[in-house]
This record gives structure tokens, sequence and C-alpha cells, in this order.
DNA sequence: CTGCTACCTGCGCT
DNA sequence: AAGCGCAGGTAGC
């Protein structure tokens, strides 16, 4: 660990495994230090963005039992944050609060034979910023993890602000940014800017989203994006949130699911995807039934952007597992898709995640000139 | 309303 | 070795 005062807490390994959980597609920005074998991001806690630092350790290496303990150890880089704040951000980041065992226990197994086959490996939900999140499924239609990781911390690295903590540097020598805003993406970035960046037809998307987020902001009397969007889940049930959030360009019903799940903590929601779905009618034999499904198209009758970006079909699906799953759903899906398809995902074919290391800038310049070139001579 | 397509890009595979 | 197909979807007809 870089920081002088870090901190740490234990945790077994089937709750939490840092590889498991910050690696395969839920959050974007975290990059492994292969020498140090440390996880960095930038996180804001209480209003204040620092540079925090993980890394997981096993303890009693020679017990084989699942109860195997890991201690995780927790820093910011140049100390500027209190260990005693940092750690309970994380606690509540990592949603400590909930035990898959216990969860998997009580609703997952008893409900569905199926999940003797996912026994917890330390997969589990975070609970991550609202506007991050929102912005980062943005980028993950019809992509990969390893460009939609790209994409992430090119917004960052062009429209986030650096931070330099006084003290040491980590030994990559790399720089750090915060997240930007909305009001940054819309000072700061254009639709053109952002496709020569390579986020292709998304530029739209987070373009408009960040200009409606800035009005809203304005007009609900907000400076912080995030606070926004959590005002509005506090006065809204899932149905209006949702309603909400497809409200913004670019979000449909998966990835307005994705951020009631991991962005607001909707712990029963589960996003349907090609592979869920595929999972739904392969596994569990899901069948459209029409009465159901006339009674959600009621449901939805008075909520208009619903009414037009919803399927109905993938959404009983959704209802079809919350029945099941029960009001931690959200996670169970979380561990199933991980289990069975986050291996094969933006991931070798021998079916290792790859470890990211941060990739620097020569690369990304060259490729860059190309697609500008490219762009040009389509139009 | 359900059912198509087109859509950017980069990587793995043939 | 150039080319195809796909990746946790969404918009627009």
């Amino acid at each position: 660990m870089t920081g002088a005062n870090y901190g740490s807490f234990i945790v077994r390994k089937k709750e939490l495994l840092l590889d498991n959980v910050l690696q395969v597609g839920q959050s974007f920005r975290w990059v492994y230090n292969e020498s140090s074998q440390e996880y960095v991001t930038t996180m804001k806690i209480s209003g204040q963005y620092h540079v925090v630092l993980l890394k997981q350790v096993e303890l009693n290496q020679d017990d084989e039992s699942d109860l195997k303990n890991t201690i995780v150890q927790y820093a910011t880089l140049g100390d500027t944050c209190d260990s005693k704040s940092l750690e309970s951000h994380l606690m509540d980041y990592f949603r400590m609060d909930v035990s898959v065992e216990n969860l998997y226990n009580k609703y997952w197994l008893p409900n569905d034979v199926r999940f003797k086959a996912h026994y917890p490996t330390g997969n589990r939900m975070l609970a991550q910023e609202p506007w991050e999140t929102l912005v980062s499924f943005i980028c993950s239609s019809n992509n990969n993890i390893s460009r939609i990781t790209k994409m992430c911390h090119e917004l960052c690295r062009n429209f986030g602000t650096e931070l330099k903590p006084e003290i040491d540097r980590d030994d990559t020598g790399s720089s750090h940014y915060t997240f930007p805003s909305s009001d940054d993406i819309v000072n700061k970035a254009t639709e053109d800017k952002l496709r020569e960046l390579g986020f292709g037809y998304r530029a739209k998307y987070i373009m408009e989203t960040a200009k409606l987020l800035v009005e809203q902001k304005k007009a609900n009397d907000f400076t912080d994006d995030s606070e926004y969007l959590l005002s509005v889940k506090d006065s809204s049930s899932y149905i209006e949130l949702r309603e909400h959030l497809m409200g913004y360009t670019g979000v449909g019903p998966k990835v307005a699911d994705c951020v009631c799940l991991m962005g607001f903590r909707h712990d029963d929601v589960v996003p349907v995807d090609v592979h869920i779905s595929r999972i739904a009618k392969r596994d569990y034999k899901f069948q459209v039934n029409k009465k159901s499904m006339e009674n959600l198209r009621k449901q939805y009758a008075s909520y208009p952007v619903t009414k037009k970006k919803i399927n109905l079909e993938l959404d009983l699906i959704r209802v079809m597992f919350v029945k099941k799953w029960g009001k931690y759903a959200g996670w169970a899906q979380g561990i199933l898709f991980s289990n069975e398809i986050g291996k094969s995902s933006g991931a070798t074919t021998n079916g290792d995640v790859k470890k990211r290391q941060l990739e620097l800038d020569i690369q990304v310049k060259e490729e860059t000139v190309e697609n500008s070139d490219k762009i040009k001579r389509k139009k």
C-alpha cells in the first residue's frame, strides 16, 4: 500500500473477491496494477474526490474450507482521506450490510435447485454513483467490457479533472481523474470529439443525456448529478424511476435496470439482456402468459416513456425472476450471469478475465488520428 | 404494437 | 493475412 495510513477489514472469500467484483462488467474504472497487485480508482467520498487503493490478501492459506478469510487493505493516495471515512464509504460501496451467503441459503437455494451450481464465490452487487453508473451503462450498449472500460477512462482523462495528491504518486506514475459531471461534458465535449475518442454512436447519447441533466439540475436547484438523481429516486417507485431514466437518450429498459440495480440499490431488479433472456427460456422454460402481459400493458399505460421503450416479453422475464428469487433477485442475476457468461465475455478464450493494465496514451493518440481521418472521409 | 435494421469500434478467430 | 462476427442494446421506421 502506497498510503502511509492504510486501514483494513476482514471478509470471507465467498462474500467478496475483488477480482470477481471489480472486473466483470459492473464497474469499469478500477485499474489493476500487476506489480503491486493493487486496484486503483478515483471515488467521490462525502463530496470530495480521492484516489483509492485496494488490495486483497488471503489469510490462513492452508485452510481449504469455504470459511477462508481475506483481508482487504485500503488507502488513499497521499492520505487525502482519513481511514474512518474511507472505511465507511467502502462498507457502503461494497454493500457489506448484505450477506450473500444468507441470501443464498434463505432465498435462492430453497426456491431454485439450479443454484446448487452457484454457491457464492465472492460476487456481489455494488452501490455505485448514480451518474457514473448511468453514463457507463449508456456506453455498454452492444459493446464489450474492454471497450466500455476504455471509453470510461477516456471520458475521465479528457473531460474530468486531474487529481494530484501532494505526497507520493503510485509506482505506475499514472494520472488520476475525476469522473466528469454533466456540466464538464456539456462544456468540454462535443459529439465529434467523443466520436474521435472512439465512442461511436454513443457519442450522441452521452451529449444529449448530459445536456438534459444540466437542465434538470438547474430546474430543480441541484449542482451535483448524483444528488439530483438520488432525489428523483427518493420520490419515486421503481417503475417511476425507470420511467425517468428511460427519458434519457440511449437509455432503454436494460440500461435503466442496470442503473436501478447498481446505482440505486434496487436489489430486486433483474436487468434482462440477451443472455438472461436465453437462460430464462432454455433453463427456466419461460413462456409468455397473455394475461400477465395484458396486466403489464395496463400498468404501463400511464407511463409514456416506458410504454414506448419497454419490451413486454423481456419485462415479463424480469417479473418471473423477481417472483422466483425474491427481494434480492438482482443479486441472484448478477451471480448467475457472472458464473455462466462472465467467464467468456470480455475475456480471453481460456476463460481468464484479463487484468487490466493502464493503457497509456501513445497508442491511443495514433488511433485517434486514424479515426478522425475515417470520419472526415465518410462525411 | 411487434418486428425488423442500422449503428461505431476493436478484438478474436479463421 | 484480410475479413467476418460479435459484444450485458437502443432508436427509428
